[in-house]
DNA sequence: CTGAAAGCGCTTACAG
DNA sequence: CTGAAAGCGCTTACAG
């Protein structure tokens, strides 16, 4: 019952014209005489038509589809990249295909692959490809690929990110020029997650370098970013670790189910226990306290990632990298300890 | 400088066959001899064979592609919302391209039919369609489409949302019942957003069966859901109409800003301010006071809506329509009056 | 059970 | 400046 989509066919032959002029018309107009040029696009709107875009990626083996490969939607810092990127690519013409794989980049040869085989021209992945079958895969294809989040040289593919183990040295730094010495860090489950072994790496090297190597301890969710994990650590450290005076939070979500469950149980935050967190949501600054938190340009990486991918498929531009800045926003809910 | 792909003919050459041969191992394979159908797919897979999605689109007039088109990522509940819709989609076979349009509706015709051009069989929608010429374009083309966030019992499309209407009634009358006289509406842009007229409609209405339409005072956003305006209206409030005691917010978003804001100003709540949100974002029941706000099962929507659009295409069957639950969950942030 | 051939809707050398 | 024709990679009646 559905309705047939006009042809270049139909439109020649309403216009009185061959095929090749149609085409023409739109692709190539300054190769048809104006006066018939603007007879087909006239008739070409009237009949409603739109060039097929599955014969046309057929044709010109060119589908004008990017695949983003995100863990998921259900995280703002994503949500908003993808945001930023989806803009620039559906204004480029492009086509932006969404597919979310969870957090850890392990498992995710099978659903890259399909993504281009759906005819992805090039893809948007968070985080490092450890797969060396993806990594020969995508090389294969030459598929130009940009990985986001993380930063690092990579001779394969363009990294547009930040630098995840640096910006925790910063805030160990910043800890222990406070005075803190019991600092304990609550992670995102680390398997396949880059960013989060790049965290935990800075936390222990840099503690270490601190001389402060024997309170090394790490909180390690088990069920992904929720903000119960944070209270439940909140409760394991009173108890198990009272001497501890300060929690990295990996990410804004356990740090609010931290200062949430601190304010239930009285204990006063930075007084006691100061908090910090990653990813300087809105909310961070508009709690109470105000989180200390790591900032990074999440629609800049978007955009960025989206030029990334466009500049390789265009003029077969190397897909460039970038290092893009983070910073330790500090609020109130970091101090002196005690 | 792209690597060729393996076409149907490249493996129908490997293995001795012809190509219909190798179409009919993957796609009819029990009309094959066994042996035969072995050694193609196992020929396809030595050379990563994978059909050429246009190719099949265009020989199939069937693309596999669903679009959403909603105002944008960068918000909790459409970002989740497209997660859960995605999610369904792919594990059916089918590819999610996304679109971001704003808030206002009025003007999306040309990025809805350009996502039809793209090849989208089926669309989903945040709130109602006003264009009439979208409407028409979209019956005639004869493509599913389910409306999201709202409900309406509408002839043409399918809309699994929940009433606006309705539960900003509840809301007002949830206030009236606590004695509540001044009551303030804080909106979100309303042009071309039919789930903020309708709240705006139920605000009005309602006051207005409790007699207290003398005191109806909407504040609406003009630059889109952020914090600050919520700030900025709760100066407003107490500096020109101090007699209010209570503030509907029409998006969690607004609310904390007020909440925020009320700290700032040393303004109890709910003692001297009643405080209620919309959407029972995650946070709302961590800040202090916790948030009395509306929540609606975002996440089934999302289901529910791939359901809607995959059944339509599947057996023909009628896209159909849900109206869900939403619920007005009382937290802290409000109260009776003084 | 298998193959030869048509055709989906486009674009683009090629010829005029 | 324009048209006839080939061909992109598939699937599927049709014939055997």
């Amino acid at each position: 019952m559905k309705k047939i989509r006009a042809t270049v066919l139909d439109v020649a032959n309403a216009a009185g014209v061959s095929v090749a002029t149609v085409s023409r018309a739109f692709n190539k107009p300054e190769a048809v005489k104006e006066d018939v040029r603007n007879k087909v696009i006239e008739i070409a709107r009237s009949l409603g038509y739109s060039p097929n875009p599955a014969a046309k990626a057929l044709r010109l083996n060119k589908t004008n589809i990017l695949a983003a490969v995100i863990p998921t939607l259900d995280y703002a810092i994503y949500a908003q990249m993808i945001n930023s990127f989806q803009q620039v690519i559906n204004d480029s013409g492009y086509t932006v295909l969404l597919l979310t794989v969870g957090f850890d980049n392990n498992n995710i040869y099978e659903r890259v692959k399909s993504v281009v085989e759906r005819g992805a021209e090039g893809v948007l992945i968070v985080g490092k490809i450890y797969d060396q079958k993806l990594r020969d895969f995508l090389k294969e294809k030459n598929i130009p690929v940009v990985c986001t989040y993380s930063y690092e040289e990579d001779p394969d593919f363009a990294f547009i990110g930040y630098d995840n183990y640096a910006i925790t040295c910063n805030i160990v730094n910043y800890l222990s020029d406070l005075g803190h010495k019991r600092i304990a860090m609550v992670a995102g489950p680390s398997k396949g997650n880059d960013r989060q072994q790049a965290r935990i790496r800075a936390y222990k090297e840099t503690m270490e370098s601190h001389g402060l190597a024997d309170h090394l301890l790490i909180f390690e969710s088990t069920g992904g970013f929720a903000v119960n994990f944070g209270a439940e650590v909140l409760h394991k450290v009173t108890s198990e670790y009272p001497e501890t005076t300060a929690l990295i939070c990996n990410s804004d979500i356990f740090a609010f189910g931290v200062l949430s469950e601190a304010k239930n149980m009285g204990i006063p935050v930075p007084e006691r226990l100061t908090v910090i967190g990653h990813d300087d949501m809105e909310i961070a600054r508009l709690i109470q306290p105000p989180l200390t938190t790591v900032s990074m340009p999440v629609n800049e990486m978007g955009k960025q990632a989206a030029q990334s991918l466009l500049g390789a498929l265009a003029d077969g531009n190397p897909v460039f990298g970038l290092k893009l800045d983070s910073k330790l926003v500090v609020r109130e809910s970091s101090g002196k300890p005690q």
